[in-house]
DNA sequence: TTGTATGCGTTATCAA
DNA sequence: TTGATAACGCATACAA
């Protein structure tokens, strides 16, 4: 790897005046300019990083901390997105891996720390807040992307106005049972949000609500199938919207084998845009996070804070309107 | 942030000893060093990996190179493993998403090779030779994860002994007709790879072979779909071994949607593990890529390279051996 | 057992 | 328009 000073000892100049032509700051000789470039071309220069940092004190990194074994496919479109907009401005995007978060997460952060990133940006996990006072101490900015229900600055989805687009997509298609799948006591803050969302929809409406109860928030797939199964089909409704896809999916699957059809006898729209939706039969409509929006709002959000702007009024957060993803179950 | 420097000045020694006591190299009086580890402490000391890595030229990270848009549920097992395996050996993995090969690689390459990193790691993509060639001009060790025609150094799945496990398990089921739902004439290399496979099993087993055929590779799922829709229910075979997880999806809906059970009249099994296939009604087989085993022995690799071990007389290439995931189509 | 001095590759100050 | 020189934080040869 050659250096500023190789450049330097061949052109018969000095590491100073390379460094003026190389970068485009100060002013050099056109004649000595247009060799100092070739030169560096001919032996492959690229600037050290490390020493760059080391001295400027910048290092144009962000850490992404995303704990291990998350939902990929659909976190990964949001890292997209915020690596883009990164890179525009000139920075690099390196995603750390949380793997044991309650054993060596501090170990982690101190492997994180020590790369003097210039900013951090998160996914949830367990132990954010915990993170995110380090980063705090440390003066490091930070944003998280997506949901979290502690009191730290994130970039999530509205989840509310997801849910009354979606009830609004059943009244216009002309349903008027529309049921709610979900928990009908949430424990959960954003179970809590769906629920209360839907319920405030069809007051407002003057629609009856109707709640079809899955008690836990684990194996919604089975349970959801289970209810499909056994549901009187007397008081069936003709909309659900269901707390996720695989809820959907589960009650889908329970009352085709019974021969109801999908979207003629039932119109249902799930939550969170999972691949099993795609390739389901039908397709499942779903309530999708905006992830773009949200990779390339939280890059920008991130970026403010580390050029020092000021916290506006309303605070770093934002709510980002989903997207209602129309397939083929409505 | 502080250095040695201010450790130093506080307990009244010298950089040099700080260093001694912090890394363990050398002697420091043992009353000394546990106040330099107390000062450490307290002040939150963290080494500066820049100012280590241009000391010492040795970065210890090392960059993943990803293209964007990839099949993360697929990949990031891969990724995960390859990263716990580094981080072991005292490696930090930065992911490097790759977004327009077409226009931006050498840009992109420029921006991986200066931060000096000590390895690099690859998923498949389009430009992938041009990249390695660089990569050996540099003399910087490498591996590729997963599939590749090139010839590269990589770490894949030995797709012929995965045809024939699923072969076997056929065969042990006691299926006799079995079929291959894919193309008949394939291009690609992986295409020929398992169509042979195949036919190379029936033979020895003396089956006679039967071949659906797939004419394209886009769009498996609908042209499969169709398939078992129009296929003629006399000659159906009793098992099915599908060119991709999709193709299985479509042909097992197409024959669903005419009253054949599945597994009671046939029995399937795809290729690949999509996400689909867990969900799907019932529950897909299928051969999986041995995602573990490849991270870790594809890091395995990356790091006997980077510490100068010779090349073994089979080259560093292995193809290991894949997963038969059983679910409910078989 | 401890300290001094040098250099890694870059940027920045200041003088020429 | 150019060039010494210092400094970033760390590791290390060498001296004490």
């Amino acid at each position: 790897m050659s250096s500023l000073k190789d450049i330097a000892a061949i052109t018969g100049t000095s590491v100073r005046t390379v460094s003026r032509a190389l970068n485009d700051n100060g002013y050099v000789k056109a004649a000595l300019k247009i060799e100092i470039l070739k030169v560096a071309k001919d032996l492959d220069y690229r600037i050290n990083l490390m020493a760059q940092s080391l001295r400027t004190k910048k290092s144009f990194l962000i850490e992404l901390v995303c704990p291990i074994g998350a939902d990929y496919a659909r976190n990964m479109p949001k890292v997209e997105a915020f690596e883009e907009k990164m890179r525009e401005e000139g920075y690099r995007v390196s995603l750390f891996l949380l793997r044991d978060i309650e054993n060596s997460l501090s170990k982690d952060m101190d492997v994180i720390l020590c790369q003097n990133p210039s900013g951090i940006a998160l996914f949830h996990f367990s132990k954010i807040d915990l993170m995110v006072k380090k980063l705090n101490d440390c003066n490091l900015p930070y944003i998280t992307l997506g949901h979290t229900e502690k009191k730290i600055d994130k970039v999530g989805m509205d989840r509310k106005k997801g849910i009354q687009s979606a009830l609004k997509h059943f009244q216009d298609k002309g349903r008027k049972r529309i049921a709610y799948l979900g928990n009908e006591k949430p424990k959960h803050y954003y179970g809590k949000v769906r629920l209360n969302a839907y319920l405030s929809y069809m007051k407002k409406a003057k629609l009856k609500p109707l709640i079809l109860n899955i008690p836990t928030t684990k194996d919604n797939f089975n349970i959801a199938r289970t209810i499909g199964k056994k549901v009187s089909l007397k008081t069936l409704p003709d909309g659900v919207l269901a707390y996720s896809d695989s809820a959907a999916l589960g009650f889908m699957q329970g009352l085709q084998s019974r021969g109801v059809k999908f979207p003629e006898d039932i119109s249902i729209i799930g939550f969170n845009a999972s691949q099993a939706g795609e390739v389901s039969n039908p397709p499942l409509s779903t309530i999708a996070h905006p992830n773009e929006a949200i990779g390339t709002i939280s890059a920008e959000i991130l970026l403010a804070k580390i050029k020092g702007q000021k916290e506006p009024k309303a605070g770093w957060s934002r709510e980002l309107p989903p997207v209602l993803l129309l397939r083929e179950s409505t």
